[in-house]
DNA sequence: TAGATATATAGATGATTGTCGATGTAATTT
DNA sequence: AAATTACATCGACAATCATCTATATATCTA
C-alpha cells in the first residue's frame, strides 16, 4: 500500500492526469499515448514511470508493444481518502488551545 | 475553479494532508496546526498557503489569531473526479494505431 | 544478420519545492 | 507607548522535478 501522499502527488501533474484520463476503460500502449502529446517520447517515459511508481498504473509488454492500464486498487484507495474529506470537510468545532 | 492538476499537487505533500486531517470536521488556528507538527512555524505557514492558493482551506482572522477551515467545494471537486476515476479504472479495451 | 520499430535509461539543465532562520506586520496586553 | 503574541514574508539553500537530446535495449522484420 503506497503512502496517501506519494498517490496525490503522481496525479498532482497535468501531463500525467491526463495520461490517466487516455487510459480510463482502456489499456493503451506508449507509442499512442504518445501521439496524445506534444512532449517527447522520454518525457512521457517518465511520467509513466511515476505513475507506475506511485502504483497507480501497471505495464505489460506484448511484443514489441508495452501496454499501459490504470490499477484499481491504487485509484479505490486514493477514492476512498477523499470522500471521507470531502464527507468531513465541513467544519463544526472550534479549537484553540494557544493563548 | 481550480486546475484539477493544482489541487492533487497540493495534496501530495505529506504534512499538507496531516494538515487536512487535523481540520476534518474543525476549525484550528495556526498555533493548534503548528503544535501537531515538528516543523518550524514558517514552514506551516508555507504550507498553509499552499493549501489556500489550490483552493482547499480558507482563512478567518479574528483577533491575534487566523483561524483555518477546508473548504468543501473543492474536495467535492476532487472526490468528484477520482471517483469517475475508480470507476473507470478498469480497462475493457485495448487501443493500438501505432505500428 | 542487419535494419527498423518501440520503449527505457542516462545525463544535463532550468524551474519548482520544502525547509530554515531572520525579519516584518498586525493585533493584544501591560 | 512598549512589550508580547500570532502569523506572514523574505532570502537562502539543497533537493526534487519536468523536460530535452543522445543513447541503450528489446523485439520484430527483411
Amino acid at each position: 500500500m503506497k503512502e496517501q501522499a506519494e498517490i496525490f502527488k503522481a496525479l498532482g501533474d497535468p501531463v500525467r492526469l491526463e495520461i490517466i484520463k487516455l487510459l480510463l476503460g482502456k489499456e493503451l500502449c506508449v507509442c499512442d499515448i504518445l501521439s496524445a502529446f506534444k512532449v517527447s517520447q522520454p518525457t512521457i517515459s517518465h511520467h509513466l514511470k511515476a505513475l507506475k511508481y506511485a502504483g497507480l498504473v501497471n505495464d505489460q509488454r506484448e511484443g514489441k508493444w508495452i501496454y499501459y492500464s490504470l490499477a484499481p486498487e491504487a485509484f479505490a484507495q486514493a477514492n476512498a481518502v477523499l470522500q471521507e474529506f470531502a464527507a468531513k470537510s465541513v467544519a463544526k468545532e472550534r479549537g484553540r488551545t494557544c493563548e
